[in-house]
DNA sequence: GAAGCATATTCATCGGGTCAATTGGAGTCT
DNA sequence: AGACTCCAATTGACCCGATGAATATGCTTC
């Protein structure tokens, strides 16, 4: 095993064996290459590979620190691999996600405060504007898509839930998406499963919410393939 | 933006663009450093990054690779994420196995081949034979245990599905579950679980082997939160 | 043609250096 | 006292050059 590679467990084990806890500052590069017997330059490799994975960041002039090592935080690195098989096969995420985001919508509509509910509904208000213009701005519809749906599974309950159904769609797959409804039909499609979801939610119905979640996600995912819709949105 | 994640990101852009493709070769270090304007080293943390990221390989002497990026491999990062939280919150990563091993299971019972059905059988012989010694391996339980679920896991017919699956119970979550199984009831019952998913498989029924396979998984997250388990195992 | 061998190529690692951002305290003003 | 400005120390960001180790490649030999 490489020098570098040892480094990087050597640092990993020292996280998990609580020697190194979240927010806390390692030493200096200096100082720490010199505990770990190895070059500066070789920790500074080892620091930039957890810095990839999330499990360290450094601020140039304060020092190198652990992050909180939050399950959301450490799981999105998954994105960019969504991200790279948007040609190939993004089926295949957006199957994950429809087999997850049904059952988180279902966990959050009990959960999921009013506040949240009402902001929802503002944010559905803003995209149908949006739909309503002339020129629609597809970066728009992307962030409000990605808002709705965010913050509804982030109240599952469950943090590593929502963050892999966060990742299971990158932003690269949600614009792929949205660019490629330049029929008026399937953006009021799209616009009226994202309502039934907000009914289903304020009606705090589990049930509900989980049916129109998977019926959402499904459309999404035969709108992507090509595959026949079969009977367009529902009206509950 | 810094330097290096400038670097970070021309790569990725690169390889999204599909100017590098997968298993081809990079110019050398010097070259590919002058390419980016940056010095030697500082491509070297940002190749150290996407090594990280499983996106590149490195083989010294040979030159530096793009990976064959497959889902499998850009998402088995995860696997540190869960570790991590085996003290603190392995639940919700159970949570979520248990929302996804059981499609996975039934996507798999038309799936998986003959030949593999009959190692599933082999694998659990061997288990058993673990269980009646004296004293019990819980290392090669653990194997064999990863074994049987990612033989099954891995014919679902999507690779995504089966990658995260694969890293929502990491090596430690694994061990840790295994090693807390001193009670030989509960050995017996995960086995008697284990066959009872095989059978399903065997008859090629969906259903059974999503309802076996949900049943298990639930069983070993009850295990492992201390709560009560309620009436053991069933016997079809 | 196959096997060994020498050599070139390439990444791994090291040690040093300068630059830039942040911090924290000394000093100043209100 | 409290807030503010400013400066110096700290620290990571980035660069340069050099040596070592692993691999590939072309050559030699049989």
């Amino acid at each position: 095993m490489g020098v570098i590679e040892g480094a990087i467990d050597t640092i990993k084990q020292m996280i998990i064996d609580g020697k190194l806890r979240p927010g806390q500052k390692l030493p200096v590069e200096k100082d720490l290459a010199e505990r770990l017997g190895v070059a500066r330059n070789t920790l500074r490799e080892a620091v930039r590979a957890l810095i990839a994975m999330r499990v360290l960041q450094t601020r140039q002039g304060d020092g190198t620190y652990v992050t909180s090592l939050s399950p959301d935080l450490l799981l999105d690195g998954m994105g960019f691999a969504a991200d790279i098989h948007v040609a190939a096969g993004a089926g295949q995420f957006l199957h994950v996600r429809r087999i997850l985001e049904p059952e988180a919508t279902a966990m959050a509509a009990t959960r999921i405060p009013d506040a949240d509910l009402v902001r929802l509904g503002e944010l559905l208000d803003e995209a149908e504007r949006l739909v309503a213009e002339s020129e629609i701005d597809h970066g728009k519809l992307v962030a409000l898509d990605e808002d709705f749906h965010s913050l509804i599974t982030s109240h599952c309950g469950n943090a590593v839930l929502a963050a892999v159904i966060q990742n299971m769609s990158g932003r690269t797959v949600r614009a792929r998406i949205w660019r490629g409804m330049t029929d008026p039909e399937a953006l009021q499609r799209t616009l009226r499963e994202h309502w039934a979801i907000h009914r289903a939610l304020l009606a705090r119905d589990p049930e509900r919410a989980r049916l129109h979640a998977a019926l959402h996600v499904l459309g999404v995912e035969e709108s992507l393939t090509g595959s026949p819709t079969f009977g367009g949105a529902v009206d509950d």
